[in-house]
DNA sequence: TTAATACTTCGGTTAGCATCGAACTATGAA
DNA sequence: TTCATAGTTCGATGCTAACCGAAGTATTAA
C-alpha cells in the first residue's frame, strides 16, 4: 500500500503533460535550460518554472546554474530507463496511427536514445551483432562474447573500462518506433561515441536526430555486411 | 512531443494513488476481483469500477469475467517491467520509511524474478557464492569459477548444457526491495529450479511469492554457511 | 421467482493543481 | 548606475478528475 504511494508520487510527476513532454526532450541526453523547456512544453515560463521544480524536488532531474542560465538534465541513468520503459509500454498499447511527417522519418531512421543510437539504424547494428555472435541475447538479458570483445577493442572502445563502471556493459532497450529492440548500455553509448568521433555521424542540434554523413552511412553499412 | 504525450497519458494512469496501489497489489502476480481492488486501494467499489476501466482502457490491465467475478491482472511482463523501474527510481529517490506488511514481507523475503530466486533470500545467496569465490564478480559481471562449477555440479546442475546455451550463465541483477544484486542468468534460474525439486521451497499459486518449507529454510541456511 | 452477490453507470460535489499575469530576484552588459 | 535577460514567487482563476450514494445490470443460489 505504501509502495502504491511512491509509485503514485513518481508516476504523477511523469503523468503531466506539460512535464512529460520536458522529460521527453531530455531524453535526448542534452542538458536544456528553463526557457527552452517552456517552449517545448508550450507553456509559459512561471508554468515550466513550477513544473521544473517539481520534477528536480522529485529527484528525477538535476540542475546546474551556470551564469544567468539554469541547465536541466535528467537526474540519471535510472530515470533514464525508466522513463524509456514507460514509453515501451505506450507504443505497445499506444493508437500508433500517426502517420510521422519529415523530422519524424529522420528520428525514425536513427536518434539517440539518452546517448546510444536507436531508430532503425540502431535496431539493424543490433540485430547485426546479435546475428555474428559479438552479443548473446536472452530475452531481456544481453550479455558481450569474447569474440564481441574482441571486435569492440578493435573498434576503438575501451572494453576494460566499460567493465569497471557500475553501468552495465550490455543492455538491451525496446524502440518506440520500431518496436524492436537496439543496444544500449555502456557499450551502446560507446559505439555512437565512436560513429561521432570517426565523423561517420554527428547528431543535429537541439534534437534527438542523428544524421549520418554519406561517407559513414556508406562505412556503417559495411560493417553491419561485413559483421 | 507527441512522445511527451504518450508519456504523459501511460504514466497518468499510474500516477493517481488509488490506481497506484492496485497496481502495486496486482505486481503480486495474482490476479485480484474488483472488491479486492477497492479494498486493497481504500476506495469504494464504484470508485475502483470507474479506476480499473481506466486501467483496462489504457492497456495497463487485462480482465477475465469469471461467473459473477471479474478478475483483474497486469496485461504483461513489459508493465510489470514498467512498473518495476518506477519502484526502482522510487526507492532511490524516496524518504525509505516504509513499514511492509505481512504480504510484503514475503515478497522481500524470496520471490521470482522472471526465473530466479530474488529478495532477502536471493541476495544472501548471492553474497555467500561471492565471498566462497564460486562466483567472480566484476562490478556488473559475474562470472562461474572453477571452484564454484564444481560445487554446482554437485549440487545437481548441468553446468555444460548451461555453457551451451547463448543465454549468459552468470548476470547479476539488481533487487528494488533491498537494493543489492542477485544471481540471475541460466545459473540463477537453475538454482531455484533445484530448490523446488528438491521441496526446499515451492511457488505460491497466482503470485510471484516464494514460500521455502521449513526443512527447506534449514538447508538452505546450512547451505549458505557451509558454502 | 425471489433474493443475494458482484459489479457498473449516473449525477452531483469537491478538491487539487495546472495555468497565467504581474511583481520580484539575480546575473550580466553598457 | 541603468538596462536587459533569465528565472522565481505570488495570487487568482478555471478545469479536470477523484469521489461517493443511489440506482441499474448481470450472474448465481434458493
Amino acid at each position: 500500500m505504501k509502495a502504491g504511494t511512491d509509485l503514485a508520487q513518481i508516476a504523477s510527476l511523469v503523468g503531466d503533460p506539460a512535464r512529460a513532454n520536458m522529460l521527453a526532450a531530455l531524453m535526448g541526453g542534452a542538458a536544456l535550460t528553463a526557457s527552452e523547456l517552456a517552449l517545448e512544453a508550450g507553456v509559459t515560463l512561471p508554468t515550466a518554472s513550477s513544473h521544473l521544480a517539481k520534477l528536480t524536488d522529485g529527484g528525477l532531474l538535476r540542475m546546474t546554474r551556470q551564469g544567468r542560465h539554469r541547465y536541466y538534465a535528467l537526474a540519471d541513468h535510472q530515470v533514464a530507463g525508466m522513463l524509456e520503459s514507460i514509453m515501451g509500454v505506450a507504443a505497445t498499447v499506444g493508437p500508433r496511427k500517426v502517420l510521422p511527417g519529415p523530422r519524424d522519418n529522420a528520428m525514425r531512421e536513427a536518434r539517440i536514445c539518452y546517448d546510444h543510437l536507436a531508430g532503425a539504424a540502431g535496431v539493424a547494428m543490433f540485430d547485426a551483432f546479435a546475428e555474428r555472435g559479438f552479443i548473446a541475447i536472452d530475452n531481456e538479458d544481453v550479455s558481450l562474447t569474447d569474440k564481441g570483445a574482441g571486435f569492440f577493442r578493435d573498434f576503438g572502445l575501451d572494453i576494460e573500462a566499460m567493465r569497471k563502471k557500475r553501468r552495465p556493459v550490455c543492455r538491451s532497450c525496446l524502440d518506440w518506433s520500431v518496436r524492436r529492440a537496439h543496444l544500449a548500455g555502456s557499450l551502446g553509448a560507446g559505439m555512437l561515441d565512436r560513429f561521432i568521433a570517426l565523423n561517420w555521424a554527428r547528431r543535429e542540434k537541439d534534437s534527438r536526430v542523428i544524421r549520418f554523413t554519406p561517407p559513414g552511412r556508406a562505412a556503417f553499412e559495411k560493417m553491419l555486411r561485413t559483421v
